[in-house]
DNA sequence: CATGAATGAGGGTTCATTCAT
DNA sequence: CATGAATGAACCCTCATTCAT
């Protein structure tokens, strides 16, 4: 034991991991509140609560930033999907849970949207390079298609809409109305708030469920 | 016939009706490629074939310009609306016409839902500033509202649903395929082009209605 | 008398000889409020009540505008000068009549000492550009000649002073209260008004003269 | 002794006061040279040896870097004051020294008269808002009350004039000729060099002393 | 004589990025 | 591992000036 052998610092400071994560996390704060272009590195660092050239040493400039937030996106979505226990309900339950979740899940994370909605506006070209699109693509994908067989073999869901689909009608109700939150009540004076959520998501569900146990 | 003869072609120089609307739509195209941060002056000049201090003797500053934009995006739509003609139509015929108007109008003005994603990005608070909101409010809730009670008053529609929140369920499932088309593509393989689109607005149609007609 | 012959217009519009005038005192107020690089051709047009074009042709550019504008400013103290009539007056009456005259002009004509200011900030250029220094040059020099051999031969003056000396010790003292006003006021809480300025006058007066009337 | 030989050269790179004090300086000049409007931010970069963002990290903005260059003004010309020694003489001595010492700094100081004529071109909005007005109060105003004090009880100084006043005429004197050098060149031909103000600081002190002495 | 429309050239300011410690 | 200092390259906006009517 050495003198002056200052104690291993387990503060945020000096610490990769956490530095790393709050950038990220700080990052997609940012770029979700004004998109790529509006994003200031500047900002992100201060968010972060680190100096300004740690994040080039981390992720060696902006856009990368963009586009490890982006994946961060995802993956904090996936990470909320895998929690989900839809295998041990009816087929209509756990559609209607799915909704539920869903539209839960774009209110709770604005990220999510937020950050979809600007890769979008720029065309894809980030999300088309992340090399792990598999790491990506929501494990929902599997228990929809998995509830859609098992509701078919029991003969509650009689039409023959595929998976992709049928997460594009759900993931549909649930965007709109949070994605354009702000438009919609200027334009509409739609009253969007929680109250109207859960009703909507009533609605949606039972919408849903029409369609697919119409032939 | 001399006299009067006065040459028809005004051309583009020296109009200021002409030139302002160009660069409107330059400016449209603009922000909408690339977000209000995104969007530089200079570009918008240049697709507009105008000098650079013209957008700001016309508008005053960029993002008086992004808000006329704005504003054209939400009037370009309701001179869509208005050319359509739903009231001669049956109930479900209507409602049918009217998924297939919207899904087609996203389609072919891919400025609407770029400009509106771009200003639910930036919290609404350029079309909250907008003074003529009753102008920019959509048509179609009035037309809308007339189907839904045709429909009751007829019986086919047993649904109590409101106009606006009819009107959203139409254009979520509208919206969300077109609005978030690159990522899908990447993310679930979704073959989203104008055959996709075709069959989506039929099955689109199709729930929407089976939703009306439930109890 | 030809049918439609408008009436000869005598209104502001179409004289260039007001045109003209116009033009130049509008200069003289903004050059003196702001300088030269301060003034903005717009707020000429503007405070002249005639469009930008005008100003190019009557004067060729912003420059031009200036020496017109500072030469202008020289005509018009020339011309309070010539109204004075200091020769039928007993030598120290005169050159109280004096002092008293350039501090009033100062105060009044705030365009004078601006516009000077910003010539010899500028390294008087524009006055050594103008061709007709001698229109220029003060005929109080001349005045304050005669009243200096007046007072010598009648023997109340014993300086041998020249004149242009004499005026600048004349015109330093009425200049800088008022050209410095605003520093004055708030760096030495001078209270810088009328009512000082008539006493400081007084003060100003007798100390040139007593100085006059040394040996 | 190798260890420790740290070189004793910080140059100028990577030092913040040596780099603040250069843009302070360098704005001096340009400002007094051109006046707020006509001075260019990249000049002054250029002159202080740095680039221009460093200026904006520095001083905030244009404004800014104006009312910084403005104060350091006053700071320059209180240094100057300060080392004066003005207690240990004669009263009359002391004036004499007074106008010498400010001729003297008005002539060597360029950066003075020319700001301070900038400042009150533009009305005096700067100064105003500088906070330490009291900082930049000329020393010089106790220095003359405690002259006047002395003279007076000594029986030389028979006037009742105030400090500021006094102050007043003094600065008058000197000011002035410096101030308006280029323009009485050419519209007096007055030979304004060093040794026309030798001449004239000799009189502009014998001219207040001979007012002092009066009743 | 007069002006609304238009522009080239710059000016102030910001920002992603790097250097030196 | 970490950061304060520094900068090149834009970007928004202004302004003197000219064109076309």
């Amino acid at each position: 034991m050495q003198r002056g052998l200052s104690p291993i610092r387990k503060d945020r400071k000096r610490n990769p991991e956490i530095t790393r994560a709050a950038i990220l996390q700080a990052a997609l704060e940012e770029f979700s509140d004004v998109g790529l272009s509006g994003a200031r590195v500047d900002k992100i660092a201060e968010r972060a609560g680190v100096s300004k050239p740690m994040i080039y040493d981390y992720f060696g400039d902006k856009n990368a930033v963009y586009a490890a937030a982006l994946r961060e996106a995802y993956i904090q979505i996936r990470r909320g999907e895998t929690a989900l226990d839809l295998d041990t309900r009816a087929p209509d339950d756990a559609i209607r849970a799915l909704v539920s979740f869903t539209m839960n899940h774009f209110w709770r994370n604005p990220w999510f949207i937020n950050m979809l909605n600007t890769e979008n506006l720029l065309g894809g070209d980030t999300v088309r390079s992340l090399d792990d699109a598999s790491e990506i693509q929501s494990v929902l994908l599997d228990r929809v298609q998995e509830i859609l067989e098992r509701g078919r073999r029991s003969g509650i869901f009689r039409s023959d809409i595929g998976a992709v689909d049928l997460y594009i009608l759900i993931a549909s109700v649930c965007w709109f109305p949070i994605s354009n939150m702000h438009t919609l009540r200027v334009v509409f004076r739609a009253p969007i708030d929680e109250a109207w959520l859960k009703a909507h998501t009533e609605r949606a569900a039972r919408m849903i469920l029409a369609h697919l146990k119409e032939a």
